[in-house]
DNA sequence: AAACACACCAACCGCATCTGG
DNA sequence: ACCAGATGCGGTTGGTGTGTT
């Protein structure tokens, strides 16, 4: 015998929403809140089970959801995220959703499986014989993680219910490690909800409790005072719920995690050319390393910081950052984002991510240690064909 | 005009996950 | 430690609209 509908008691309607339920719900949240989608429905007079009150409030009524045809440029995030984070990331749709405000996961999803998973099959994955490559992953804004960071379900906890419904989603201490970095005005930043307005209002002094800087200071990565100001996070188990949540998402490769902007990037080694265009002052990602965090038990942070100062994105910096005991180690390693980043595309193509900089026939020519150099037609090439 | 096929998307459903008792 | 209750998520369904024959 399989689990009840949660709708079967009798006389709880099922289906489409009437012009009326639709405006008794909506009047009912505007006065009296969400706190609690089970008693809500009988409170507000609705003969609906409270889980298709929340449905129809998250999907349609909410006054911050945006209807109408997905954009072009809201499509392409959707493919590249979709491509870099892959379906077996738990949170797919609310992440991706997080990073185009206005549109829900279920919209995103329905868009995904109506138009673009066709769309895309024929373009997809890299034959040796086309040489076709796989789209270079997204930076993932940490802030649109944090957004996604809420638990799974659950049980809203009463002292949260009290305050406010994002309450409970307050990360432990805000993932920013950049303060503000420019807005893409191309894509605009979403209206911030409740939930990153108070995550992110400003509490800095546990920062600086933990770095004995002020953290409100917006740092040059190529300074010294970068490392000092990477110190953000008291522990290494908070460094990492920052940045992963509390949920182990279950990944076998790398993520990217890049802070405070919605536009999709590629790691920054990718791009020495600067071919690639931002608007941001200053971007930073984080770079994730699941094997290091499964072999180790708890993770290592990987950074690459960059600076910008005239639209072209340069590579200023990377390093390795090693959480030890809330303290980082840094090493530099131009490889960690790059490999990283392309071991999604296993063994194979992880090379791939030598091709740019070959220069030679054979493509034994390197970016790293080797010294090679990059072969910028190519790479500018690559960056076109991620743009298109 | 009618019948059919297809696409879209709102809503349902089951399960995972969390909290409080 | 365990259980029950509550909520959030992704997969799936089915009603509706539109295009084609």
């Amino acid at each position: 015998m399989g689990r009840a509908p949660c709708c079967e008691k009798v006389g709880l309607k099922r289906g489409r929403w009437t012009a009326e339920e639709d405006e008794i719900l909506a009047n009912y949240i505007q006065a009296n809140g969400d706190s609690s989608w089970r008693s809500l429905p009988k409170n507000a007079g609705l003969l609906r089970c409270g889980k298709s009150c929340r449905l129809r409030w998250i999907n349609y009524l909410r006054s911050d959801v945006k209807r109408g045809n997905i954009s072009e440029q809201e499509e392409d995030i959707i493919i590249k995220l979709h491509e870099t984070l892959g379906n077996r990331l738990a949170f797919l749709w609310s992440l991706i959703a997080g990073h185009l405000p206005g549109r829900t996961d279920n919209e995103i999803k329905n868009y995904w499986n109506s138009h673009l998973s066709r769309k895309i099959q024929s373009f997809r994955r890299p034959n040796s014989s086309t040489g076709a490559r796989p789209p270079p992953p997204l930076a993932v804004d940490l802030d649109k993680v944090a957004a996604a960071n809420k638990r799974r379900g659950g049980r809203t906890s009463r002292s949260a219910m009290k305050k406010n419904k994002f309450t409970y989603l307050k990360p432990k201490a805000p993932p920013k490690i950049v303060e503000q970095a420019a807005v893409n005005p191309a894509v605009p930043m979403p209206a911030t909800p409740a939930l990153e307005t108070e995550a992110f209002s400003g509490d800095a002094s546990w920062q600086e409790e933990a770095t004995g800087h002020d953290a409100s200071a917006v740092m040059d990565p190529c300074e010294e005072s970068w490392s000092n100001n990477l110190v953000l996070c008291p522990s290494e188990e908070d460094m990492f719920n920052e940045v992963m949540g509390p949920y182990d998402v279950g990944l076998d490769t790398e993520m990217l995690f890049l802070n405070n902007t919605t536009t999709p990037m590629v790691d920054p080694q990718l791009d020495p050319c600067g071919a690639l265009t931002v608007a941001e002052e200053q971007v930073k990602s984080v770079v994730v390393r699941s094997d290091e965090r499964d072999q180790s038990g708890a993770g290592q942070a990987y950074t690459s910081a960059t600076s910008e100062s005239s639209g072209n994105l340069s590579s200023c910096c990377s390093t390795n950052s090693h959480v030890n005991g809330g303290n980082f180690d840094f090493d530099w390693d131009w490889n960690v984002g790059v490999e990283g980043t392309w071991g999604a595309w296993g063994e194979e193509e992880n090379k791939m991510i030598s091709w740019p900089w070959d220069n030679t026939e054979n493509g034994e020519g390197g970016h790293s240690e080797a010294g090679g150099e990059m072969d910028c037609d190519k790479h500018n090439a690559m960056v076109a064909w991620l743009l298109s």
